[in-house]
RNA sequence: UCCUCGGUAGCUCAACGGUAGAGCAUUCGGCUGUUAACCGAAGGGUUGUAGGUUCGAAUCCUACCCGGGGAGCCA
């Protein structure tokens, strides 16, 4: 058998009443005297391929009527349209390729599984198609994103995962015992060395994944995710803010345009992602506190946000908004003092509405050398361990701008996704780092 | 790290101090339009681990292991 059609143009209606052939795994079989239906899933997509007894040969049909559960096969027969089948199409099958027979104990039943048994079997549940979906959308994501900064000419740059200083602050650092000096890091960002690479290539951006040893065991939390960063030299806030509303606004209209029912599959009406448009709204820090304040919950100025802040305030837009002028207290070192009022940095923050909360965080970062060396003091860190970074204010500095954005925050809130593992194929934390 | 809930057949659960049970899955048989198909039969157990209380423990107590949800913090 040669040829073979995706099982997504035929779901489109893009093969009716053709003669194709399609292989993939079988996900569930019924059968009924003398009619089989088997649901052939190939990455694609999931069809309904209905085999007649009249329209097949004995032995192939024999061979059908004994598959195990996510056997792969090939099969060949005639697309029709059918309102009873799932999806809206059908193969009327009348031929049979190849087979591999699957073993008969396939863990993942045509039933509920408890979390930590399917968590337990990750490596097959990913299978699932309500994962697979999720997991091609994802794919297109990655696309949108890196397509997005080529066509506004930034560059890609990788940088070390290895790295020796926290930028996130200590405490959610995973040590790396191999090497011979002490004090080495699984990267939480590529802060310091995209500023660094900038100074060679001008707008940059990376996508790689950063750790994070929070021991959060949250729907929003993972040990190891996936970190889409840029950094602009001659950018201040507004312009970084700016670059923000047009990644997320493009992003969100290529899933939206370009894969319309998985998105929807997934939960997400896709008309609601086309609404989006830049400027997103933007609130001042002191703004957010009032609107926490008055919802009832308790915080006090100069607070971060916690969860119990951010949802009401996430609940009062429809759209991603803007905090921006975090307190100097609670923003790393890198990020620049407001200079008409030092108790504030040029901070901001993206949060997501509908109570998904932080997807971007970023700002405006200290060109200075003495007000960088002073804020790496004031953050109980040596100046002496930053010798490099540094460095890059002495030679050559610039005001710029950057952020970071949490892919699988933003998957979660753009697909409405319930949890943040199911936006990615194997997520870890504290307690889950097998399979 | 802390709080909280849980661990019984391959899976989902019941039994809550007195002989360990059901549905699904698996195997076999039946059914020509099924949608987690349905109907009939069969096989399937050291109740997370280690102690303790008791005539008797899946059940009560202690410790540990594993996991779900959440908090602080963050993308």
């Amino acid at each position: 058998m040669t040829g073979f059609v995706d099982i997504a143009k035929i779901i489109d209606g893009k093969k009716d009443n053709e003669q194709v052939n399609v292989r993939g795994w079988l996900w569930n079989s019924r059968s009924s005297g003398g009619i089989l239906f088997l649901m052939i899933r190939d990455g694609t997509g999931i069809l309904q391929c209905t085999v007649n007894k009249r329209n097949v040969d004995e032995a192939n049909y024999n061979k059908l009527e004994k598959l195990t559960q996510e056997s792969s096969l090939e099969v060949s027969g005639i697309v029709k349209k059918d309102q009873r089948a799932l999806n809206g199409y059908e193969l009327s099958v009348n031929n049979l390729g190849t087979v591999y027979i699957a073993q008969p104990d396939f863990p993942i039943a045509k039933k509920d599984h408890g979390l930590e048994f399917l968590m337990d079997n990750r490596h097959l549940w990913i299978r699932d198609p309500k994962l697979m979906n999720i997991f091609r959308i994802r794919s297109k994501f990655m696309e949108s994103a890196r397509k997005y900064f080529w066509e506004n000419e930034y560059t890609e740059i990788q940088s070390p995962s290895f790295q020796t200083g926290a930028c996130e602050g200590g405490s959610t650092l995973f040590e790396v015992k191999y090497f011979e000096r002490k004090g080495v890091y699984l990267s939480q960002s590529w802060q310091l060395y995209a500023e660094a690479m900038m100074s060679s290539v001008g707008k940059i951006f990376t996508l790689a994944p950063s750790f994070r040893a929070e021991p959060s065991r949250t729907r929003r939390h993972l040990s190891e995710f996936w970190h889409l960063e840029c950094e602009e030299p001659w950018s201040n806030l507004n312009n970084i803010n700016e670059t923000g509303d047009r990644l997320v606004c493009y992003i969100a209209h290529k899933l939206a345009n370009e894969m319309p029912r998985e998105v929807k599959n997934a939960g997400r009406d896709p008309n609601e992602l086309l609404k989006l448009k830049p400027p997103f709204p933007k609130i001042t820090y002191d703004e957010a506190v009032e609107i926490v304040q008055k919802s009832g919950t308790e915080m006090n100025w100069g607070d971060d946000f916690g969860w119990q802040q951010e949802e009401p305030l996430t609940k009062e837009f429809e759209t991603p908004f803007w905090v921006r002028g975090f307190p100097t207290g609670i923003k790393p070192f890198y990020h620049m003092p407001d200079p008409a009022r030092p108790e504030v940095t040029l901070s901001s923050d993206l949060l997501a509405p509908e109570g998904y909360g932080e997807i971007i965080g970023g700002g405006q970062r200290v060109h200075d050398y003495d007000q960088l060396v002073q804020r790496i003091i004031n953050d109980g860190f040596i100046p002496e361990d930053y010798g490099w970074y540094t460095d890059l204010r002495k030679w050559g500095t610039v005001p710029h701008s950057g952020f970071g954005l949490g892919v699988e925050r933003v998957l979660c809130w753009m697909l409405k996704l319930e949890h943040i593992r199911d936006a990615i194929p194997f997520p870890r934390d504290m307690r889950r780092v097998y399979p």
